[in-house]
DNA sequence: CTGAAAGCGCTTACAG
DNA sequence: CTGAAAGCGCTTACAG
């Protein structure tokens, strides 16, 4: 515990003076480059970026932050799931964090406070501004965004607008891998409980899920296609629809996990196990996902990185358009996970 | 969109300078008051805070920071409930936030991990550590820690070691609120599933029951508790045997969420209805509270705050410890709420 | 395209 | 107990 290790385990130590002296330019240079500033030229660029990686150079974000003010992120959110939420959380803090932003929340419900809150968000000093789901599929809300001009990123939509950039995963080729899981299984009697009609990837599940179905040759009744609303409840609801036809499928697919979880509460009130009688998946891995049992196969949406992805997205647009340049807006698409965990089996 | 706005919104913008010309005295004056250095006249201390509060003066985390070097707070963690861990992270991340320290995360399972994850912890220049659950109720963690003198804080353990700091809330008192609210309700014939052993709050929560049946002069049979481990799997046998008496409980009071959950899963199997034949209700206010239907009466744990707090205390005490103060250990309790949701009623 | 200077707000020695 | 000076690492005008 000698004082003396305070400044010894300081990441790496290098400053933009070593890393100037080392590529023979000043130190203003090494700064332009860093920040992505374009009047470089090639040839200095290049020495300053070889200087950097012999020095294992890092800006220290704390230094940055006192010299250019504290970067302010908003985030906008209604009622995603608490999960969600928290992953997601963890996800923008952490990336906010290691580059000196702070997040500020801001909650609404209704179109009256959406707008409110976006005022409030702005007041409070905002520079850029995250919209997770469900309002990243409200049209509305897009569209004070995109009037007020300020640099935003919609997380986890499935239909991102042109006008803003997105981070997400491909929900289609996600339920299709799922599809594959089953049918690799050995089933073709399947059933599905869709989402909420006002989110976007509840479509495009559905449709993997038809598709697939159609690929393998299969027929898809209407009995087998049960409404839910991404809840716990609704998920009884669509699964007690499904369970109770004259024949039972031998597997569903809840297009999320708060109603695959319901699912399985229904079979096992129906005295049916889990997955020997029934094969159940969901989507999303969220929570409960582990703590129901069994443990649940689904596809594991990487909410905390999507949300690190978003806010440095953010970032990146709030600098350039500070810096006075355009910024075309991104799209990113993240890898999905199938987690095959106890809730589904073959069928012999 | 102006450039103005950027200096104009910046937090309030009084400056160590401004108070101390305000005060009356040198800026290093104003910079040991807010440090809590003792050596401050009285007199000069008031002046001071004074200015602080007319000024409105809060002082810029990023600039310290960028001159005394990020605080690295560590989070030592094994296999806490996802949906704790989430919590925590945004208590722990939002604190660290705003003192413009670092969270470093290092995960162990068994003893000779522990071991390795708090030297890694070290070597990663953790400067403090945070100890959540299980791992609070460690002997040995808890004994390579004090050992090594590192400042830490254990986080919701029910018996707090005095060698340690502490943020919890009183789980005995909780459990008696919950306690309360049932015989409120006018149950006389409650049934309980204890938590595992090994964590410290499932004794407390357990002799809360005890203690409140016995006040109330009831009588608690051994068939009307069962041993669960905090898992939702555990309270899925638990719940089996409680419901399978010869006569029921008409209320189920489970030591924690997922065991409460299982016990909705069972009653449902059972055709029960729940509130209506079988009063549900769990302990901490984890998510899974409001994802099963109908939603637990439970008692909030304020996780995230005590996260918060737990950090705030850490770098109070490595502060202290730095400017070389010697540091009493404090055990702060956080104030626990009983949330009536739909999953208890009464027995007419 | 490039750099020398001054400064962000705070704190660490160093004096008194 | 108190303060004038120097510096943390970075960046914003300002020159060239």
């Amino acid at each position: 515990m000698t004082e003396s290790g305070k400044t010894e385990r300081s990441a790496g130590g290098a400053t933009v003076w070593d890393v100037a002296s080392r590529a023979g330019v000043s130190a203003m240079t090494v700064s332009r480059v860093i920040n992505g500033n374009t009047s470089v030229s090639v040839k200095n660029r290049e020495k300053v970026m070889r200087a950097i990686g012999e020095l294992n150079y890092e800006v220290n974000v704390a230094a940055r932050a006192a010299r250019i003010g504290t970067l302010r992120v908003g985030l906008l959110y209604s009622n995603p799931s608490e999960a969600f939420l928290s992953a997601f959380l963890v996800g923008a803090l952490t990336e906010c964090g290691q580059s000196g932003a702070h997040l500020i929340l801001e909650h609404c419900d209704n179109l009256k406070s959406q707008r409110k809150a976006i005022d409030r968000l702005i007041d409070d000093g905002a520079d850029g501004i995250l919209v997770p789901p469900p309002l990243c599929d409200s049209k509305s809300a897009l569209r004070m965004l995109a009037e007020l001009g300020i640099p935003s990123v919609a997380v986890a939509t499935a239909r991102p607008s042109p006008q803003m950039s997105a981070v997400r995963i491909d929900d289609y080729e996600g339920a299709l891998t799922m599809m594959r899981h089953l049918l690799a299984l050995g089933h073709t009697d399947i059933g599905f409980i869709k989402g909420d009609p006002e989110h976007t990837p509840t479509q495009l599940r559905y449709q993997a899920f038809i598709d697939a179905m159609r690929g393998a040759g299969l027929d898809v009744p209407a009995e087998r296609v049960a409404q839910g609303m991404f809840t716990y409840r609704s998920g009884l609801l669509a699964a007690r629809e499904l369970l109770g036809q004259p024949t039972r499928p031998t597997a569903i697919f809840a297009s999320n996990d708060d109603m695959a979880a319901a699912v399985i509460a229904v079979a096992h009130g129906m005295h049916l196990q889990v997955p020997d009688d029934l094969t159940v998946c969901g989507f999303d891995d969220t929570p409960v996902a582990t703590t129901v049992w069994p443990e649940l196969t689904t596809i594991h949406q990487p909410i905390t990185e999507m949300a690190r992805g978003a806010v440095a997205l953010l970032i990146e647009h709030i600098r350039s358009q500070r810096s006075g340049h355009a910024y075309d807006r991104r799209h990113q698409l993240m890898p999905y996970t199938l987690v095959v965990r106890e809730s589904t089996s073959g069928t012999d």
